[in-house]
DNA sequence: CGAGATATGTTAATTTATTAACACTATGCC
DNA sequence: GGCATAGTGTTAATAAATTAACATATCTCG
């Protein structure tokens, strides 16, 4: 069991702000709340986020500025994980396609041939670890 | 705010297992939760998802058999779009790049191709849809 | 037939999440 | 100084989620 799995619905959503902004205040975060609380409510669940080890804060002038403690490459990684699991059949290259699918307009040209340069780029990779992988192999392990 | 928002934790675990399993029975739900409640709680939770629209059940002999009522593409579509507003400023290409980090060995080399082709197919797209706009603006819309 | 296994339906207790009231502290400024 | 403003800390009431107990129905097979 994931520690994000854990989280409740409110809390859910108090961190996809928090990441989404990088960092917030209660404020911030109240304001981007769908059906907001009240103050106080809000500052009860950072609160507890908190104890639960989701969220660290820092003292900024006068009040509080929240940040997530799972950095946002990691966070991003499981929830991305977990779509590809739910909805892909564990096939990362469909949810690619989903991706690409959806923002059909969105992406430009430009952005298209620098997505087939990295993709190049990744075949010149696991060339290079097949090898390697291969040479391990033969030194006996 | 969205339907699937409003999901309770335990609710999410099991859509997501309905949503991975295709369609589940109780029994397949509750095999598959972490932490498993007893089978009673699992029904009244299933019976409760049912009540609130996000599943409907088919009798498949003496059993109930679930299923979503929202479909798959449409529920994964959600899914990444939150993903890519939180985690990715919004840029789909930004969360493409990091499925194809993620999973860097786990493509082979035939998949990256077959992307490369979907992309060239998308860029020919592009072109289409763009001398099309320009058409319908000549003709004065 | 009748007992065991496997389901579902109903209801209620308990725990957790959610909300907000109230008390307090520091800052800015008239 | 004193008051309005913008914060925080503590605590408690309420609502919702979670769990499970108990009752009932159907199938299976000796």
């Amino acid at each position: 069991m994931t520690k994000a799995s854990k989280l409740s619905r409110r809390e859910r959503q108090m961190m996809d702000i928090i990441y989404r902004l990088e960092e917030a205040s209660a404020k911030d975060v109240m304001e981007n709340l769908e059906d907001p609380p009240s103050y106080s409510s809000v500052r009860t669940l950072l609160r507890k986020l908190v104890e639960k080890g989701h969220i660290s804060h820092r003292e900024s002038g006068l009040k509080y500025v929240y940040f997530p403690l799972v950095e946002r490459k990691a966070a991003s990684n499981t929830a991305l994980s977990n779509i590809v699991k739910t909805f892909f059949s564990g096939s990362p290259l469909q949810a690619v396609n989903s991706l690409l699918d959806m923002s059909n307009n969105e992406i430009s040209d430009e952005e298209l041939e620098q997505l087939q340069n990295l993709i190049q780029e990744k075949k010149k990779a696991n060339k290079k670890q097949k090898s390697a992988a291969t040479a391990k192999k033969k030194r006996g392990k």
